[in-house]
DNA sequence: GTAACTGCAAATTCTTTGCACATAT
DNA sequence: ATATGTGCAAAGAATTTGCAGTTAC
């Protein structure tokens, strides 16, 4: 699972001048490992599982370089903070009330609508981001099933 | 301006065993006023300026209670909760990153958005929130101008 | 009169910062 | 060698909570 992608961040980390640490490292490998949004604290707990513990401030900072790099992207969840790598592409963020798990899905059907608040609203769209609450299909089912 | 929908507030309050107190007459009032959101702090700011000073974790628990009237609506913009008057219908917020406005527009457009996220993605919707970010009218004249 | 409400201060939670020590280049 | 990065602890910002005193009903 390593190999190019894996190789991206530490080149890039490397020319723009930044260093390659083991924390960082680790923070980007956690990062793709998973499909999910991770918080920081998820994060640092992950790796505080894997024996690998990295601070808190630490995975913070880590993540901001990341970010900056644009290999890695943030939106606010609910109370959070959550990160994800950063793909091409517009998509939606799904938060499940019950379990709190959050992911991501892509499409463009966003176009219109934001087409529409260009037009008819006089508003310079930057970026745009769909939160939408509700039950994910695992919380359905454990529903369904009591 | 006072009337029917002034008295909306303190009538949802009596009939839910609630008590109609000058605090949350004056935060009801205040988001009223507006048409924009604004934060619990920017309302107590508010009401400090006019000599009515309101202390901000009273300005918190009277937002909690006209939310739980449905009076109220809540979303978090950026790194702060916004509150704003509840009215029926989508709409969507555009975040200024200039100069911080948040303001709403009203549509339906999300509609078929939300319909493809239910039917392929088996999540039950139960609210949706888009939330743009960019620049205000205002600011890109003010950009131009310079 | 009394349960509900308020102000104030302290507690919480998430995130950022300062600084002395460690490490990648 | 030295500029960058890390851990730890402390600071910050937004929001919540505990409690003694106040107020709407």
């Amino acid at each position: 699972m390593p190999s190019e992608k894996a190789a991206k961040a530490g080149s890039a980390l490397r020319t723009s001048g930044y260093r390659l640490t083991r924390q960082r490292q680790l923070v980007w490998d956690t990062l793709r490992r998973t499909r999910r949004h991770l918080s920081a604290e998820q994060i640092a707990e992950a790796l505080r599982r894997q024996r690998q513990a990295v601070d808190p401030a630490t995975v913070y900072r880590s993540l901001d370089v990341l970010q900056r790099l644009g290999l890695v992207r943030s939106s606010r969840l609910g109370e959070r903070l959550f990160f994800e790598i950063a793909e091409p592409g517009e998509h939606y963020h799904l938060v499940c009330d019950q379990c709190g798990s959050a992911n991501h899905i892509e499409g463009e059907d966003l176009a219109p609508v934001l087409r529409h608040i260009t037009d008819e609203h006089r508003f310079a769209v930057r970026s745009a981001d769909l939160i939408v609450h509700g039950w994910c299909e695992k919380c359905q089912a454990r529903a369904a099933a009591s």
